[in-house]
DNA sequence: GCCGTTTTCGGCCCGACTGTTTTCAGTCG
């Protein structure tokens, strides 16, 4: 059984325990067991296995021995009795905002509701309302609600969220009143997908209503759920929700500290706080015993913060509680890459196959970024729905780009392809013609219902063909589309360290895949990745940027990136190999 | 259920908003 199942059982399970009036701190423990083994970069079942499993924060005996029958039987009483004691759907009904584990369980006990539509039917004929403590408002609230679940349960892709934010932010930059003004959310934390939109401003002045009408009053806006002196809540256009928070200045790096998160490294900040002898809140630090402000803890930015808990400054992408306090108590922080860091690309598209731009256009958009060179690296031939390429459009396209680097001086084109990894592991094109390449992608583009033991001997094999320089989007997964297939990651990364292959970050917004979660293994490995924006036109050159923010997220610093080698640097590099 | 530089028991982050009440519970982040 793999880490990801077992996650999600014992998130599940913390769920069902909220819906039992279970003491709160057991529920969370569940919760947070689930959200700890999801980050393990080895697999439970070796942890049981090796009696590690007691040495991992977080999980204790109990919990520790759930996971020992789980793994070894396949099963969980314990789960299973949980799961038979409460009717499926009040995991739906949970999903409803404003109703949670407290007005599910009682809306069960006193009325058997246990679907959304037994809910809407009971709101709509106002049994609702008669209940104690609920009234017209909440049953009201709980129709709007079903409707919004329905219509936008779903999250959003990165550039989409932030699209919608950067609208909003310039707007309320017109309102005079507002001094300071940032984006903070998992936006600020670089999250590849995004649940909703967190919005911070500082004001000149008390009153907060001319700002908060601003906000509400925004064309995006299609409806107002909350509507307060510091919070207010909207729903845009593009179905997101956006919350916009007000504070006064001296509070602005706290509070944006707090809104920008993630909830896990808060309650880490907080504990650290609480060692410090000072309770940690959006608006500064108090003593504890005291309860009076601290007047010369002043925080003028979250450097400050930071620097009062004796930490360096941690950057949002690393707020994850993935070991970033810890890491920055001992000030061994990795240093993060950046975007100005990026010096070229490799794995573009052009008309040759399924992109939109010449291969001259396209390299012209990458000089106008400042880059030093980029790769092209068309689909292969077994790849008909992309117009992949044969042996003589190869040839000719190779002949191409040879002619168009006569005409550069500090630039160069680098020939290359995408080559598939056939279910048995071979490549689409011989060796030959894989040897006339400066560099070659391998990559999976069909059959992805094989099993994980299937799929990870096919990439492996891949990957140890000689001429295959690096290995893209290793899971396939299309975000909020498609789910990745079924990989050992640690496996292939560990093959590509022994083979001394590159693994790619696909910056395109969909994949952002090899994931952030497993970056940090990566770099431990030694392994070399590239970020790669898988191009489809001259416009979409500059994803690049997003695949920083997931390197960022995944502690990767410019030296584990080899497109931030200059282009004399990259032109050694694959001469080695 | 987890955890320990106050502790092996007794805590476990904390505040805003809403709706229902008339001082508070539930939800959310």
């Amino acid at each position: 059984m793999d880490n990801k199942t077992i996650a999600e059982i014992l998130d599940d399970i913390g769920t069902f325990l909220e819906l039992t009036g279970e003491n709160p701190f057991k529920c969370r423990a569940y919760h947070n067991a689930s959200r700890i083994v999801a980050g393990l970069t080895t697999e439970v079942e070796e942890l049981i296995k090796s009696g590690e499993i007691k040495n991992v924060k977080g999980i204790g005996e109990g919990i520790a021995e759930k996971l020992k029958e789980l793994v070894e039987t396949g099963k969980l009483e314990y789960y299973e009795s949980l799961k038979k004691s409460l009717p499926s759907g009040l995991l739906d009904i949970l999903k409803i905002p404003g109703l949670g584990p407290k007005r599910v369980k009682f809306l069960y006990d006193k009325l058997k509701i246990d679907t959304i539509e037994k809910l809407k039917e009971a709101a709509e004929t106002k049994k609702l309302e008669k209940l104690d403590g609920f009234g017209t408002k909440i049953a009201e609230n709980i129709l709007k609600g079903i409707e919004i679940l329905k219509k936008h349960s779903e999250k959003f892709l990165f550039p989409v969220a932030k699209e919608s934010a950067d609208r909003i932010v310039e707007h309320l930059k017109k309102n005079k009143d507002i001094k300071r003004i940032e984006i903070a959310g998992s936006l600020r934390r670089k999250k590849e997908i995004i649940g909703d939109i967190d919005i911070l401003v500082s004001i000149k002045k008390k009153d907060t209503k001319s700002v908060m009408d601003t906000f509400v009053n925004h064309p995006d806006v299609v409806s107002v759920t909350a509507h307060g002196d510091t919070k207010s809540s909207v729903v845009l256009k593009s179905g997101i929700n956006c919350d916009l928070r007000v504070v006064k200045e001296e509070e602005f790096p706290f509070a944006l500290a707090y809104f920008t998160g993630s909830k896990e490294h808060n309650v880490e900040m907080r504990s650290l706080a609480k060692k410090f002898g000072l309770s940690l809140n959006e608006y500064g630090f108090t003593e504890i015993n005291t309860g009076k402000k601290i007047k010369k803890l002043e925080c003028k930015d979250e450097t400050d913060i930071y620097k009062s808990l004796k930490l360096e400054y941690i950057p949002p992408e690393l707020r994850e509680n993935q070991g970033e306090i810890e890491a920055a108590a001992s000030g061994k922080l990795p240093f993060l890459i950046e975007e100005k860091d990026i010096k070229g690309t490799f794995h573009c598209h052009t008309n040759y196959s399924d992109g939109v731009n010449t291969i001259a256009e396209m390299a012209e958009a990458a000089q106008n970024l400042k880059w030093e060179y980029i790769g092209i690296a068309e689909h292969s031939k077994s790849a008909g729905y992309a117009g992949g390429l044969d042996d003589d459009s190869v040839k000719q396209q190779i002949a191409e780009i040879d002619e168009l680097n006569k005409n550069f001086k500090n630039f160069r084109i680098f020939k290359g392809i995408e080559v598939d990894i056939f279910p048995d592991g071979r490549l689409d094109f011989s060796d030959k013609i894989l040897s006339m390449f400066d560099f070659v992608i391998c990559a999976v583009h069909s059959k992805f219902n094989m099993s994980e033991k299937d799929m990870t001997r096919r990439i492996i094999t891949g990957m140890k063909n000689k001429y295959v320089t690096m290995l893209a989007h290793p899971t396939g997964r299309l975000l909020l589309e498609r789910e990745a297939y079924p990989v050992n990651m640690k496996e292939i990364l560990k093959a590509a360290a022994d083979m001394g292959k590159i693994v790619e970050i696909n910056a395109h917004p969909l994949r952002l895949d090899l994931d952030w979660r497993w970056c940090k293994f990566a770099k431990e490995l030694g392994i070399k990745i590239s970020i790669n924006p898988d191009a489809h036109n001259v416009k979409s050159l500059t994803d690049v940027y997003y695949g920083v923010g997931i390197a960022r997220k995944g502690w990767l610093e410019r030296t584990d990136v080899i497109n931030t080698l200059h282009l004399k640097e990259v032109v050694k590099y694959l001469n080695k190999k």
